[in-house]
DNA sequence: GCAATAATATGAGATATCTCATACTTTTGA
DNA sequence: TCAAAAGTATGAGATATCTCATATTATTGC
């Protein structure tokens, strides 16, 4: 069981030269019917910082331009559920944006992570008249919809041992796997001693092989395969 | 583990008074700012049959006037997950109006069911135009997105006992609580056999009572208590 | 109305996963 | 630089959940 730390304040504003250099190499332009550039506002958070605090509603629309961020929430025996990764050009706040009544999530940034900000008191009816950002945001709000049920499906359908695997696949840099344990049972939603006990199995497997704090991918095969069983078709 | 077994087409569309009838006593035209009442087909499916064939794109995008319906995904090991349950106001067909490629799940009528379907080769462009569809659909997907993160993160957080009390206490009529099991597995994602066992739990702490096929409650509180752990804040 | 199918029911043994205790190592903040 | 915090590691026992086998009862199609 772990418990979310909340840091101090750090996020800074760009302005000026830093703002206008962010706007010029990042344009969303294309994003929007209407001119958004003069109202944003360029944020940056640290490593580790958190972006929109749980349970507390945020003031803008986010637009990730460079980083990643972790969405979490905490339940009330403790355990915390790490719900998704953000990535670049993913929204921020949109949930808050559209709906009146909702249980703000935890985002942390998982490295420094700049952003474009959107203040709702500035842009909030603009924005949900217009066309162009509502079939982009309904886009992108369908692809969350299908990977959660995606993922539900799957968490209730098959052991660790197969969606550890994709995982594995999917987050390794080349044929090296080196995940934090504690983020990874967050997101797949098992204890850390399981967690270890089914990467020893595929140690001993010989699928993976233990270098110091990392894995080496030795056999990708075996591995495809227990991670395939969790695609449709 | 359960299959999936289609049934022959049943499916009727209503002509003349009888489509006016649905078209007058359901107006839509507030979800929309083109006239879409020419182009709607007025469809109605029987208790069990198939809206949408799993792995079959659809050519309607469908909206629920009366009826429930079930979203299933069948996985490679032959587990059936039922992913949610469709109601009135719901739309069906959304991803893949959005989607050009997205792997399509079955859709089961459980009751008689009525829809407006609008083919997609008529007005697909002009969907994807329409501010007022696109806010509608942008608030709808928003919150299937949330609900689906909500399930995932409370199944793999809490024991089948929290998630069967809060299903109970949701879909229970008055007292009497009379879901199939074998729907309600594939819903919580768990085996027939230990559905049973936790109800028969539930029966020896006094909380249910079987009668017959059904259940009556006879202590909410300690249902209520269960199933509050879910809940955020 | 009957045969086939689906749903309900229960036991027994297997296994996936959790909890707790404890120890060591690395990272971080002041 | 050093203490605290976070991350890693492992054992042992508990429990949540699954699989399989088998029997009974209800529903459905023809």
């Amino acid at each position: 069981m772990r418990y979310l730390i909340l840091l101090r304040w750090m996020m800074k504003i760009y302005k000026d030269e830093a703002r206008r250099r962010y706007l010029e190499a990042y344009s969303i332009a294309h994003l929007f019917s209407f001119p958004v550039e003069e109202l944003i506002e360029v944020h940056e958070y640290e490593r580790d910082e958190w972006i929109i605090q749980e349970g507390t509603r945020p003031d803008f629309l986010f637009y990730v331009l460079e980083g990643k961020a972790k969405i979490y929430v905490t339940h009330q025996n403790g355990k915390v559920s790490l719900i998704n990764f953000i990535n670049e050009n993913d929204y921020i706040g949109e949930m808050e944006l559209l709906n009146e009544v909702y249980y703000t999530k935890g985002i942390q940034s998982s490295t420094k992570t700049v952003c474009f900000a959107l203040p709702f008191y500035r842009c909030r009816t603009q924005l949900l008249e217009d066309v162009t950002f509502l079939r982009e945001l309904t886009k992108f709000l369908s692809g969350k919809a299908t990977q959660m049920a995606a993922k539900y499906s799957q968490s209730l359908a098959f052991p660790l041992e197969n969606r550890l695997a994709d995982f594995i696949l999917q987050t390794a840099d080349q044929e090296i796997y080196k995940e934090k344990h504690v983020t990874v049972c967050d997101f797949l939603g098992v204890s850390y001693r399981h967690l270890l006990h089914v990467l020893a199995q595929f140690c001993s497997s010989g699928f993976l092989k233990k270098e110091g704090r990392h894995y080496r991918i030795v056999q990708p095969e075996p591995l495809y395969e227990l991670a395939e069983v969790l695609k449709n078709r």
